[in-house]
RNA sequence: GGAGAGGUGGCAGAGUGGUCGAUCGCGCCGCACUCGAAAUGCGGAGUACGGGCAACCGUACCGGGGGUUCGAAUCCCUCCCUCUCCGCCA
């Protein structure tokens, strides 16, 4: 969400942000509407101050015993009430016009940002690892999975539909390894583990902007309180912040937690139908860091050296992209995402997304600081990435670390979290 | 699910129709005293929006929304939330 006040004064950077994203220059409508907001506001404010001070008059008359000027005050203080309630009502209408118009306004691309159209605009940052040369031919990991009888895609179909899955054995097993790994990674690094709700309501889902643009990738509960399912943990655990003034002692605030999300995938007919790249429901191991405006960048760079740091302890081989203007996210002014090789497709695939939002969510959730040099509040900065994705992360392992007779190796850093287990074999 | 009690500024807690954006206390900031600190004294301090070059002025906000009234933190309706007891339950 935009300051409309940072919009009156950089018109141009606004408008240049929004031609960098591929949208239309909106500056000169909102602009227009925001002095039909204040002429109405003048108006209004005017009126209400004349009922004030008349019904101030008349208690003092009345306590004077002078009916007469009571009476004449109490005649004026009607014809202002007709204005007040036009003005109210006018009032209340244009404020929604604006949010209407500026709630579904993505954020600026920060000026480091390629220029792009879309994915084929981003940049590769830097590359680390090399693909393991496997000597035969690689499989892809659901077959893998299915193989070893620890996947099972139609059993979940019967059950809940298609994009969800059944993990069993070793595989339930690695999965929970590699959750329970990537949180302790984190929390010696000093995150604060957060075991957040799942469900979260309308305000929180607009805080962090997955509506009202969105709403058709979110599932909803049917019932008759209004919830949704969070797409990601970033929702309820950035939302910790709503509607509070932080002391700047209290930043940078850093959290680690791990969830299921819930995505509709609306928009993904066709794409990655097999398997589990992507599910309707999968688990992901996510970070959020509150900081200070002037470190926030700082700590991007960190945020994604954390998440980095996990495919290094697996010793999966990536890279990482600076996604350009036209493929970051709507609230994100600048993103890092970070793509493990998959040798069944001999391709880098998004596992972790690290994004400063910088201002964009705190001023939608009304997140703030206490700034000591103008010792007043000022929206925050939010930066959340995922410390990675498990599903995926057990998509990349069970690739990555396949043997030619259909078992797949332990990453020595989850063996102790798998009983000491050096390979997945079929069940017994 | 049933019964009751509440939601007021960073915290705690007054305020039941007018001069209340709101007493007092704690905490916070500044000043004085002190070598320094503590204690004490004096002073300051909410948020948002609008107007103004500025000093400053105005408007709104006492959980949300609506109503009564010349005037609402205060009265009425409604919704949400919290707490206590009972029931049920992992």
């Amino acid at each position: 969400m935009y300051d409309i006040k940072w919009i009156r004064e950089n018109p141009e950077a606004f408008d240049k942000g929004l031609e960098r994203r591929g949208l239309p220059a909106q500056s000169a409508a909102i602009l227009a509407l925001d002095e039909q907001r204040r002429a109405i506001l003048i108006k209004l404010q005017d009126a209400q101050s004349l009922r004030n001070t008349a019904s101030k008059d008349i208690g003092k008359a009345k306590a004077a015993k002078d009916e007469a000027t009571a009476a004449k005050l109490m005649a004026d203080v009607a014809a202002a009430k007709d204005i007040i309630a036009k003005g109210e009502e006018q009032e209340r209408q244009i404020d929604a016009d604006i949010e209407k118009v500026l709630s579904v306004i993505p954020n600026t691309p920060r000026d480091d940002v390629p220029d792009g159209r879309d994915e084929t605009g981003n940049t590769e940052v830097r590359k680390v690892g090399t693909p393991p040369k496997l000597g035969f031919a690689p499989k892809q990991h659901f077959e893998i999975g299915e193989k070893l009888g620890l996947l099972d895609f139609e059993r979940a179909a019967k059950v809940s539909g298609s994009r969800f899955a059944f993990l069993k054995g070793g595989l339930a097993r690695m999965e929970r390894a590699l959750a329970t790994f990537m949180i302790d990674q984190h929390t010696a690094r000093g995150y604060e583990e957060i075991l957040p709700p799942y469900l979260v309501n309308r305000a929180a889902m607009m805080g962090t902007g997955q509506l009202p643009k969105f709403e058709d990738d979110a599932f909803k509960t049917a019932g008759a309180q209004e919830l949704f399912l969070i797409p990601t943990a970033e929702v309820p655990v950035t939302n910790m912040a709503r509607e509070q003034i932080l002391a700047a002692e209290e930043l940078p605030r850093r959290y680690v937690a791990h969830t299921p999300c819930f995505r509709s995938e609306a928009g993904a007919y066709g794409r990655d139908t097999r398997g589990m790249i992507r599910q309707h429901q999968f688990d992901k191991v996510e970070l959020v860091i509150l900081s200070k405006p002037a470190d926030s960048y700082a700590n991007l760079e960190l945020l994604t050296s954390h998440a980095e740091a996990v495919l290094r302890a697996l010793e999966l081989p990536y890279r990482v992209m600076a996604l350009c203007a036209g493929d970051v996210g709507f609230a994100s002014a600048k993103t890092y995402d970070l793509e493990v090789w998959l040798p069944s497709q001999l391709k880098y695939r998004e596992i972790s997304s690290c994004s400063n939002c910088e201002a964009f969510q705190a001023r939608r959730m009304q997140a703030r600081w206490r700034n000591p040099d103008t010792g007043k509040p000022e929206p925050l900065h939010t930066l959340n990435g995922s410390g990675v994705a498990v599903g995926r992360a057990l998509v990349a392992v069970l690739e990555n670390y396949q043997n030619a007779d259909g078992s797949v190796g332990v990453p020595s850093v989850l063996q102790p979290y798998m009983g000491g287990a050096t390979r997945i074999s079929p069940l017994a």
